[in-house]
RNA sequence: CGGGAUGUGGCCCAGUUUGGCAGGGCGCCGCGUUCGGGACGCGGAGGUCGCGAGUUCGAAUCUCGCCAUCCCGACCA
């Protein structure tokens, strides 16, 4: 391809919409353009790229025995009012209504399309197993759309169903999936972790997230470094705490007047802030409309796990009640609530508060705390739940040693469904006996616009985006300096020719700009490799190669150029090798 | 949905406080000079100042309403 011929419109300065590295540089590097919120159109080179990392999850999927299909992205209501899910899924699908008024979504997911599709057309136990995926658009009305591709409202992606014959089946589909994972993300060069997660809404059992660590994510992983636990923060738990060692002193009525904050309380006692405790106050729904005030007790400095209350409690919904409703409840003023004497809400125990001894607490009455309150004898001691939030330095649940906290983006998700959505529509298959029993079925997702942008969050620095080779939109850039030179030119388009020959996804900087503009577009676009076409190499015979991550040069005969790049692009192609 | 900010040519912005000719830089078109890290000169095109009302002799600027975009929070398969 030759630049003079291709539209490729970076940007000089940085776009003033955009935050966080993936996006500035999307935008500017000619990728994208935006059409509204959430909402992008993909230029030549953005496309692309994106056709580099569908084609390697094709590869992958494949490989891994699924079989593509295109599923429709306009969707009936009926079938989503089938699982529950039209009322379920709430704002964020999009729904229209066609000519005759008849309703529709836009696709957000798959689950009931194909569900349906399988219901139709399998009935043996011989058609199965069978997983199912497609590359396509989704369509999600996020709240709050940011970040460019992160979080949009149409993005790709590549969703994935299996559907077996038992529980044993469905774990081996799920462990291909996962595998297949890993290389997909290997191979896009990604530095990610695989980590425990919590189910959500989507109601199955057993699931794993594929995070991409940057800092610009809006998850954080926790790991541990000696045995390899790794989960969603929203997921990770910590070695239980030990049973306090102390006597149990008396209870004590302490005047603080003004005293709101934990801090303010640790500063006035004083005391240390490890035999705190704070109640955080809920409201919980269940459906049905039926809600119930909720009080939840964590030591002083920790944060709660907003996924164990709600997990905990059983609850569909959990949010922060709101002063008034506490103090309705309660008839205990906010800031001072605390849980000896506490009416009014239903009281849950974090399993440090349970296992401690002598905690400073709000009394329940404007500017008094109580010091050396102790469960079962000042206030319940049970229900126990592990609620808090855990981060780094907290002691592994499994080897006890310190974890270590990131942040990452969410670039895959693998689910082990069960038989939730195959019982709700009905899908179903004969066994050797002839009987009827429901499929067992995993879901997986793949965000590949999203992935995109996790590649550029790590592959970047100030002059632009460093890909690597493998989605790269182009592998090498040749650059002659002044391209109406006629020995430049003729080099030039020599080595384009032969690059292109020999394989290499190679574009020709053939536009009438100076040097300066075409090398700092090369860097912005990000291609791996530049090849310089410039007077003074070529007096001796030579060209340029310059390696684009390490901004490494070297000089070398024109007629050896061709070779040396397919060199340098194997070792790199073996470096994101997964075999 | 709550809080904050911003909307002026394709891009980045000034002008709004104190109402008075719609500006600069980049990009774009033409000519010329230049040519190894975002050149220079000359000439040119391009704007309902987010939209709608209102105040005023006069509104980018003041008032009211609406919309859009971005950030923080809440939310998030």
């Amino acid at each position: 391809m030759r630049l003079s011929q291709y539209l490729a419109p970076t940007l000089r300065e940085e776009p003033a919409e955009a935050e966080i590295p993936s996006h500035r540089l999307m935008l500017r590097a000619g990728l994208m353009r935006k059409v509204a919120a959430g909402i992008y159109t993909f230029l030549p080179l953005g496309t692309r790229v994106i056709q580099k990392v569908e084609q390697i999850v094709r590869e992958e999927m494949n490989r891994a025995g699924a079989l593509e299909v295109r599923l429709p992205i306009v969707q009936p209501a009926e079938l989503w009012q089938e699982t529950g899910r039209w009322e379920e899924y709430g704002p964020e699908m999009f729904r229209l209504s066609d000519r005759h008024g008849r309703l529709f979504a836009l696709g957000p997911t798959h689950e009931e399309i194909v569900t349906d599709l399988v219901r139709n057309t399998v009935s043996s136990y011989r058609q199965l197993p069978v997983t199912l995926y497609q590359i396509q658009n989704k369509y999600r009305d996020e709240v709050r759309p940011r970040f460019g591709v992160m979080r949009a409202r149409e993005f790709v992606m590549k969703d994935a169903y299996s559907f077996d014959r038992d529980e044993e089946g469905m774990h081996r589909s799920y462990r291909a999936m996962y595998e297949a994972y890993e290389r997909v993300f290997r191979r896009c060069g990604l530095e990610f972790r695989v980590v425990e997660a919590d189910s959500g809404a989507i109601g199955g059992s057993y699931t794993h997230e594929f995070m991409a660590l940057a800092e610009s994510g809006e998850a954080e992983v926790v790991w541990c470094p000696r045995c390899g636990y790794a989960a969603d923060v929203e997921k990770a738990e910590c070695a239980p705490p030990a049973p306090s060692a102390e006597a149990m002193r008396p209870l004590e009525r302490v005047a603080t007047p003004g005293v709101r904050t934990i801090q303010a309380l640790v500063d006035f006692l004083p005391i240390d802030v490890e035999h705190t405790a704070k109640i955080l106050f809920y409201a919980a729904s269940y459906g049905g409309g039926r809600e119930e005030l909720v009080a939840a007790v964590v030591r002083g400095d920790r944060m709660l796990n907003e996924v164990k209350l709600k997990n905990a409690l059983g609850a569909l919904q959990v949010r922060m009640a709101d002063q008034e409703e506490v103090s309705r409840a309660t008839g205990a003023p906010f800031g001072s609530a605390g849980p000896v004497g506490l009416k009014g809400a239903r009281l849950l125990l974090d399993r440090e508060v349970a296992a401690g001894r002598n905690w400073a607490v709000g009394a329940n009455e404007e500017d008094w705390h109580l010091r050396n309150a102790n469960p079962g004898r000042d206030f319940p001691s049970g229900p126990i739940h592990d609620l808090r939030l855990v981060g780094a330095g907290d002691p592994c649940p499994r080897c006890g040693a310190a974890m270590e906290s990131r942040a990452g983006i969410e670039v895959g998700q693998v689910f082990e469904l069960g038989t939730k959505y195959s019982e709700a529509l009905g899908a179903t298959y004969y066994d050797e006996e002839g009987r009827s029993r429901p499929i067992l079925m995993g879901c997986y997702g793949i965000g590949v616009t999203r992935t995109v942008a996790a590649v550029i969050e790590q592959r970047h620095d100030e002059a632009g985006i460093v890909w690597p080779v493998s989605v790269a939109p182009f592998e090498v850039v040749v650059v002659p300096v002044h391209y109406a030179d006629p020995a430049q030119r003729e080099v030039a388009d020599r080595l384009y020719r032969e690059l292109g020959e020999a394989g290499v996804e190679v574009v020709l900087d053939d536009r009438d700009e100076r040097s300066g503009v075409k090398f700092n577009d090369a860097d912005l676009v990000g291609y791996p490799y530049r090849v310089t076409v410039g007077p003074k190499a070529l007096a001796r015979g030579e060209v340029e190669l310059t390696r684009r991550a390490t901004r490494q040069t070297e000089s070398l005969p024109v007629e050896r150029l061709v070779a040396a790049l397919r060199e340098r692009l194997a070792a790199d192609r073996a470096v994101l090798s997964v075999e």
